[in-house]
DNA sequence: CCAATACTAAAGCGTTGGCTTTAGTATTGG
DNA sequence: CCAATACTAAAGCCAACGCTTTAGTATTGG
């Protein structure tokens, strides 16, 4: 599951699927649902939508006719975990950088 | 500087990019040294570095013939906080859902 | 001084990305 | 039953990406 991460930060590293990652922040809702606020077509939306999936950020399930769209927190914890790491090196090295002085 | 989250996402959605930040965090280094373990031109390597800077995830000063590279920890906190919020809410809707039952 | 070092700038090239349009399929309210 | 709804699949288009090569400039160890 790791060493995905880049794939993750990619999906994020556009504007509109980082919105729709927010809108889905305060909850699930259905594509066309996701797709009300974007002027773009409802086919743009799915693909953006599919790139979401594949990075484990969104997890989706259609039921009927309706395929109802929702967070994965576990995507989002992933990319959150790789910052701490970082922060956590960069740290590190401050310390060891202040004990020489 | 808010409202530029995307441009770090899209910094760190290339791998190369996000190995160079990995490296850089365990210190700072020159564009050779970084450049070092990559299988690319140094022009290359270069052009990842630029955007690294105009993401705010790094920042580097020329000395002499010797450019230093180093991570900007703002660049990385402001990603990290975005994280952060979106796990807010997530975990605020998760409790709202769950005084219903 | 000058060759080696450390980058830098620019052009070009094939691939991927974000979108569209068109033409579907599956589901359901009335 | 059937028209409206909610997606889906595929093809095509243009711009942005990631890389290369070539040809520089600035700095410095010896």
């Amino acid at each position: 599951m790791t060493g995905q991460v880049h794939r993750v930060f990619h999906a994020l590293g556009d504007p509109t699927r980082q919105a729709m990652v927010e809108r889905l922040s305060t909850g699930p809702m259905s594509v066309s649902g996701l797709a009300e606020p974007f002027a773009m077509s409802l086919a743009a939306v799915l693909q953006h939508l599919q790139i979401l999936e594949e990075s484990g950020l969104v997890r989706t399930e259609k039921l009927g006719r309706v395929r109802t769209c929702r967070i994965e927190p576990a995507g989002l914890a992933l990319a959150e975990a790789w910052f701490r790491e970082r922060r956590a090196l960069w740290e590190r090295r401050l310390d060891r950088l202040g004990k020489l002085l």
